[in-house]
RNA sequence: GGGGUCUUAGCUCAGCUGGGAGAGCAUCUGCCUUACAAGCAGAGGGUCAUAGGUUCGAGCCCUAUAGGCCCCACCA
């Protein structure tokens, strides 16, 4: 083995070993319990970024470890249409070519977006494997493939029956750019630097009276239908019912009372545009007005408006203005700073219309989602994210679904121009069931998140009766970003209810987004996107994972740091050297880890299995609890710190002894340890932990498929804690000796260790050869017994430690005088605090008797060690 | 305007249902030592935002305050 792990050398050939095995594959046939998750389909239109690489690795951790623990896991992966983002980006390639979207047509461009699919939309799934993905690849799924397009006909056909789809001319939010309705959800506000014009319109028949209004959009006032004001403004109370003039054009309209005018704002009247305002839309619903609609779909003014007619939006605007004023209606203009909402995808301001658009009705449909969680069917980890989740259900307006565009599912209404009626049914092609004419789909496709919502079960086989369903659904979590728990997550529940009438998933674990080093979101136009390719290719899949989960913790944002990748490397390289210690003293692998317990197992290794036990049992636990960071950091903690600083210390001298008869047991230890760690760390570190295990224990496949570690009572050894803390001290001192600045460099040295125990005298006289190596020592004597010390003897040593080396001249024993002072001053304070507590009657009487039985074993704990430390204090005197 | 969330070491963050303040990185000291310098042995560094409260006991629970971040709404 090389002295340095070298990721690129192995990731790449394990993964296609995992792949050609079939490790990932699973079976609906199989009597093991399921385990399912299905993968937040990636976009088509997309290349991996770090939210992907979090939210993967988090799925393939559960997964490996449940597959490792005995259940048929199963990951279904898939990539998603993503409509509007795929439509745009064919759009733009075809411009560039000089062609038109509609110039060449809806087949002609959808024949081409398949193409641009087929040539795209594979690198994100490649991409997926190179972080160790271990998705059951044979059924990758695609949100418009054949099986799941009848998902979603069924779907809506379902829907529509129930009356829960409709359609209707709504105030939509529409895309100029795009010339598609886009959903509330997509609309995202900007704040811009406007202006306030301040406009008066003539009150009819009361000549030399006008009304004052403000306005923040001038163009609009050609589709105004009423002005209005509060009911009890007093100011106004008289022209209600009254008509208005409305300049530029031959109209009048109302001045109407209405509750939603705010009296203290502006001049406290307002003009009313229902066909280009969502409030005014509702004012004009409650007043029975007339809706007109001023605007082309590409946000020129429509026919009909003279002059304006054909001109843009904004040009309207400035045209308008100046005829106002012209006329002396214009009274001011103000700056005034406000909201605009714009398309999340072009960043075109939103144009509010009224267009017939099919909506799906949420009142009834969203109430067993939230029973679900209410009653904790479905679990949010972490918790707090219930209270967003309520804020967006009990706000809940219904969802627009149909699209202006070609790029997705297209809805299944047909309509008859000769019956002039509606049909909505799965049948392609038929004749009118009417008339028997000929039928006309519905020109629309669906919103994305239409088909995303129906995934769970859709990839499962739906609407078919399959062996996949009966066996893997509801899916047993749901790993994604809170940033889509309205877009998708919501919108599932009620579709897992509505058509399979069973929830989708039993949990649902959130994380935050991954940031840049300083806190900024990672984007394209700031250019601070780390590619995880470039890290895994650099450091490692396995440290790339490592990284995103270690100190982390679930539904929080977390920040990239490469130095945080560097541990994780550096860590995997310590299990790498670790395995090569062991091999080199097991050349043959003749010794196998296992259930076999060597008879002549020492303290030490029992100290070390015990500690292992207990790491089990707890990291078993937090995997369950989806407590991945924590779960990392227990292993990464004990791998590093117990088994290589410690115990693979402690066991050298054993180890380089010839004669010793502990030897087996030790390297038995030694890898029964590491194999134990490396299981623990698999769903982690794939990669490096096959590797590793492979080579160390030979007989057996893989790890991917290996047995979970289980807490094992036999392990689960009583130690002797004061004897451990000798060796482990003693380890410490001897490997210390030579960077006590004390010691003059090039002086003879010699040690003496003092051995109050047998097996510490044991283990220091076997190992004497390595111990003055260590502490490259002239000579080196173990003593039995403390007061053998000479005088003028140095101690090197902290804690119990008895390693003393004599250095002429040097007799200076203040320092630890010092240090033994302070310790067992704090001793002293734990005796007196355990004290304290013990002799409280309302501790003992509230606490439980568990916590009252731990104050009184740490009582004894200290008491202990408070007596030691006063012994060697003694002793220094 | 409504809601959420955070404030713990120099930095970034863990800390489960209340019971001995932690990790990584950074800093300082000493070490190439027969697994590993991507390493080893040590050290320093925190009034757990502030003020109250509950409790035998609060980083954790409650109230208020200050500051940061996020989401929703969108006063024309």
């Amino acid at each position: 083995m090389e002295k340095k792990y070298s990721p690129s050398d192995i990731e790449e050939r394990l993964y296609k070993k995992w792949t050609d095995n079939g490790y990932f594959r699973a079976s609906a046939d199989s009597d093991k319990k399921p385990f399912t998750i299905v993968m937040p389909p990636p976009n088509i239109t997309g290349k991996l970024h770090m939210g992907h690489a979090l939210d993967n690795t988090m799925q393939d951790i559960l997964i490996r470890f449940k597959r490792m623990t005995g259940y048929e896991a199963l990951w279904v992966p898939g990539t998603d249409h993503a409509s509007i983002s795929t439509e745009v980006k064919v759009t733009e390639a075809l411009r560039k070519e000089g062609k038109d979207k509609k110039e060449i047509g809806r087949e002609a461009f959808l024949k081409r977006t398949w193409e641009w699919k087929e040539e795209y939309g594979g690198t994100i799934i490649s991409q997926l494997k190179k972080i160790g993905s271990s998705c059951d690849w044979s059924r990758e799924r695609f949100t418009m493939d054949e099986g799941l397009s009848r998902a979603v006909t069924k779907a809506f056909v379902n829907m529509y029956d129930k009356g829960l789809i409709y359609k209707g001319a709504r105030l939509i939010n529409w895309c100029p750019v795009c010339k598609t309705s886009i959903s509330d959800a997509e609309v995202e506000y900007e704040e811009q630097e406007g202006k306030f014009w301040h406009l008066k319109y003539p009150v009819v028949g009361e000549e030399g009276r006008f009304v004052c209004l403000a306005t923040t959009r001038p163009e609009t006032m050609l589709g105004d239908t009423a002005v209005a004001v509060h009911p009890d403004d007093e100011r106004y109370k008289d022209i209600i019912g009254k008509t208005v003039k409305l300049p530029l054009t031959d109209r009048e309209i109302p001045v109407i009372a209405d509750e939603y005018v705010d009296p203290e704002f502006g001049t406290g009247v307002v003009k009313i545009t229902p066909a280009h305002d969502p409030n005014d839309f509702a004012v004009g619903e409650r007043h029975d007005l007339e809706q007109i609609n001023i605007l082309n779909d590409d946000a020129t003014i429509a026919d009909g408006y003279g002059k304006y007619s054909g001109l843009d939006r904004y040009a309207a605007r400035k045209l308008i203005v100046e005829d106002l004023d012209e006329l002396g209606l214009l009274i001011k203009i103000e700056d005034h700073k406000h909201n605009v909402g714009t398309h999340d995808r072009c960043h075109t301001t939103v144009e509010p219309m009224i267009k017939p658009q099919w909506f799906v009705k949420m009142e009834e449909l969203i109430k067993p989602a939230i029973e679900a969680v209410k009653t904790g069917d479905i679990r949010l980890v972490p918790s707090s994210m219930d209270k967003t989740f309520y804020h967006w259900t009990d706000n809940i307006k219904d969802w627009c679904i149909s699209r202006q565009l070609w790029w997705g599912h297209r809805i299944p209404a047909y309509y008859c121009d000769a019956c002039n009626d509606v049909f909505v049914f799965e049948r392609d092609g038929e004749k009118c069931p009417k008339c028997g004419g000929k039928l006309r789909q519905d020109e629309d496709t669906l919103d994305t998140w239409f088909s995303s919502a129906l995934w769970p079960f859709s990839t499962l086989g739906w609407p078919d009766d399959t062996k996949e369903l009966e066996k893997f659904y509801p899916t047993d979590v749901l790993v994604t970003g809170y940033d889509i728990l309205f877009f998708w997550v919501i919108r599932m529940m009620f579709s897992g209810f509505e058509h399979m009438g069973k929830k989708p998933f039993k949990d649902v674990l959130f994380h935050g987004l991954v940031r840049d080093s300083e806190g900024r979101k990672m984007s394209k136009s700031l250019g601070n996107g780390i590619d995880p390719l470039d890290i895994i290719e650099k450091y490692g899949a396995d440290a790339l994972r490592a990284s995103l989960i270690s100190n982390t913790s679930p539904g929080n944002d977390m920040r990239f740091y490469i130095s945080r990748v560097e541990a994780a490397r550096n860590f995997a390289n310590k299990m790498w050297n670790s395995a090569r210690f062991i091999m080199m003293n097991d050349p043959d692998g003749r010794i196998k880890a296992g259930k076999e317990i060597p008879g002549n197992l020492t303290d030490t290794d029992k100290w070390l299995l015990s500690g292992l036990n207990r790491l089990v049992r707890e990291v078993t636990e937090n995997l369950e609890k989806y407590e991945l960071g924590i779960a990392y950091d227990k292993i990464s903690g004990y791998a590093w710190d117990e088994f290589c600083d410690w115990y693979v210390e402690m066991v050298k001298s054993r180890l380089y002894d010839e004669n010793d008869a502990t030897k087996e047991a030790a390297v038995w230890t030694l890898k029964t340890a590491q194999i134990t760690l490396l299981k623990l760390l698999h769903p982690f570190m794939p990669f490096v932990t096959e590797e590793i295990f492979c080579s160390l224990q030979s007989d057996e496949e893989s790890i991917v498929i290996s047995k979970w570690p289980e807490f094992n009572e036999v392990y689960d050894f009583p130690t002797e804690e004061h004897e451990t803390e000798v060796l482990k001290s003693a380890v410490k001192a001897v490997r210390n000796i030579r960077s006590e600045k004390d010691i003059a460099p090039g002086k003879k040295v010699n040690v003496i260790i003092v051995a109050d125990t047998d097996e510490a005298q044991n283990c220091f006289e076997k190992g004497s050869n390595i111990f003055k190596l260590l502490a490259k020592a002239e000579d080196l004597k173990i003593l039995r017994d403390k007061s053998e010390v000479p005088e003028d003897a140095l101690s090197v040593v902290i804690e119990n430690a008895a390693v003393y080396v004599p250095i002429e001249g040097l007799v200076d024993r203040e320092e630890e005088k010092r240090k033994l002072t302070a310790e067992k001053e704090r001793l002293e304070a734990e005796v007196k605090r355990c004290e304290g507590m013990l002799s409280n009657e309302r501790f003992i009487s509230k606490a439980p008797p568990a916590k009252v039985q731990e104050e009184k074993d740490k009582l004894e704990k200290y008491r202990q060690m408070l007596a030691k430390v006063e012994g060697e204090l003694g002793a220094c005197r």
